[in-house]
DNA sequence: TGCAATATAGAAATAGATTTGATAAAATTG
DNA sequence: CAATTTTATCAAATCTATTTCTATATTGCA
């Protein structure tokens, strides 16, 4: 069988306790005791079990993260980071996709906190925020990584949304573009790209069209449907460029585009978010604005070290710089068309 | 505080015992009895403690899955599919990205053992055959996934690689290609393609030019340094086919052949392996060999609850069938070329 | 009715740690 | 050198279950 706390101490001549202390650092005691048991520690292959420790209230060096779907590139590349990070702190990851669905997003939740979960990294919206305010009530360390919802009185790490809204709607705005749709999710995030969005249009004096915001789900079939559902309209209306909430989106706009003959960039530019690897594999390769995923899988976990440390009272909150990432799905209206 | 078996057997009046038989559904009772306990459990919105119950030597309702990198769009496809049937049954993922590192390797067995994971899918190829060895040994719960590797006496569930290796140079062969490079990984899987790949060539009356296999490493760029070994190469002798283990390095053929003003398909067909969502959204799109990933994930799950209940004694083996899905980036030779 | 057989419930041991309070040993002080 | 303080160690309680064994209570059958 495993080797115990018992095993370690009656082959040191020493009590649990003894040996208690010198795993947990803790205690006084003579130089020669700490480093007899830590040589039989060492000798016996002793490593303390998890359970019995995290039964006395200790850590369980368990995170779990709540993303929408871990299929969806972005979230992957994401969850990759923020494993590798914390892996290096001696952390296991609980993966949990809630698709958006209001009974997932319960049960995982109640899932992680049976498992005695040390902290939770949220990156996808809840349907019921009652769930969120029960946790923060509780002070489980908490942190929301891509939503900056300032409703939430939690640590969060995102970016700057708004800004990514502005600079893509500026780019296409300064290439000319002139009826701009927009495809939103139903996320914190993308509100505050709208904003952006609106607000490129204000410096420019443009007014925006309400209809042209439009809202779907972060799928290559939901950009398939909202670009047929704009190709429904008035033909004289066509937008002459399409921002996408995010890749996949983008993509989506992209195939079905091709389907109704529709090239891309020179009939209609497309812009994506998120940058992901399918950005970059796309033909053209789509122009997309990007999340410094590394840096904020990073930072968010080292923000949840923090907040386990301080009982979930943190309250932090860094928001970071997206870049348009300029490729082939963008292109300057041809004089012509404009005069 | 949590809500304890102790609170629970108080507040309905028999001893703890009585709760645990009522919670574990073993031992007999009055039908009076059971109902009460299972009343003030619902009532006091009790549940069991995980770590309590696993230091008895209990299940912990936790599965580790251990794969290359989660960021590779089959493995989060893959593991999308088998979080979602680990949940249905009440057990959480915990998630490893090996990187093909013996050093991650095993250190991520290792917690996944401290954690008293109940089973381990492996979906990532060891540079440390012992430490697999190792675990076998001692009838860990394992599931081998996508390495059909007949050295190991463990449970497996994978495509007929033979098979898929086979279709996908039979199909290029009947388009009358006669130069096809075909680029490996160095995993147990590439092998039994590189024989279907031979297969093909042997029915055929061909012979395989051993150059033409090479191996590279799962990624988009090692599919591009491939693509310029090859390029700079004979001329005379340039492949008019490449058929790679995965959409990645595919990927990045395609990308390099772009630069070197190849036109695929025209002067070059590409065929990858596991139809992400790469081969769907790449231009032209990706003709791809595809591996059943649903059905694979959800079996894979199923069979290590089974070996679970064996206690690792099992050892069954699953073969899916891989489909050859032509798109885009296969084409047959034209007949010009070809006299 | 009496005794064996069975059903029901609980006390106590156990799992592997942490932590507190007590005790013994060593060091310090007057 | 005795009195006091400090240091080092351990016994025992605790955490929340499971499980075995024991003690009643109930039932069946002669």
């Amino acid at each position: 069988m495993k080797v115990t706390i018992y095993d370690v101490a009656k082959e040191a001549g020493v009590s649990i306790a003894t040996v208690s202390k010198v795993i947990n650092n803790t205690g006084n005691m003579r130089e020669s005791t700490r480093k007899r048991v830590l040589e039989t520690m060492k000798e016996m292959n002793y490593t303390p079990s998890i359970m019995a420790s995290a039964l006395t209230g200790k850590s369980t060096q368990t995170l779990g993260l709540l993303v929408p779907d871990i299929s969806n590139p972005f979230f992957a590349e994401m969850a990759k980071t923020i494993e590798d990070r914390a892996h290096e702190e001696g952390l296991s990851v609980i993966i949990c996709s809630t698709d958006a669905n209001p009974e997932k997003e319960r049960k995982y939740l109640e899932v992680l906190q049976q498992k005695q979960a040390d902290g939770i990294l949220i990156a996808s919206k809840f349907q019921d925020d009652t769930l969120l305010d029960d946790l923060i009530e509780r002070n489980v360390p908490l942190v929301m990584l891509t939503i900056d919802d300032p409703t939430m009185n939690v640590s969060k790490v995102s970016i700057d949304d708004f800004k990514g809204g502005f600079i893509a709607t500026n780019h296409l705005l300064n290439q000319g573009h002139e009826n701009i749709v927009m495809i939103a999710e139903h996320a914190y995030s993308s509100r505050m790209r709208v904003y952006g969005y609106r607000e490129a249009h204000e410096l420019m004096s443009r007014k925006v069209q309400e209809d042209n915001i439009m809202y779907a789900e972060a799928t290559i079939e939901g950009g398939k449907h909202c670009f047929e559902e704009i190709f429904k309209r008035n033909d004289a209306k066509l937008p002459s460029a399409i921002f996408a909430c995010n890749d996949l989106l983008a993509i989506g706009i992209i195939h079905a585009a091709k389907e109704y003959g529709i090239s891309i960039p020179e009939d209609l530019s497309v812009i994506g978010f998120d940058n992901t690897i399918l950005a970059t594999t796309s033909v053209p390769a789509l122009t997309s604005v990007s999340q410094p995923v590394e840096d904020m899988g990073k930072m968010s976990v080292d923000l949840l070290l923090k907040e386990i440390k301080a009982g979930g009272q943190l309250k932090d909150r860094q928001l970071f710089n997206p870049e348009l990432i300029i490729r082939g799905t963008t292109q300057a209206v041809k004089k012509s068309s404009k005069a």
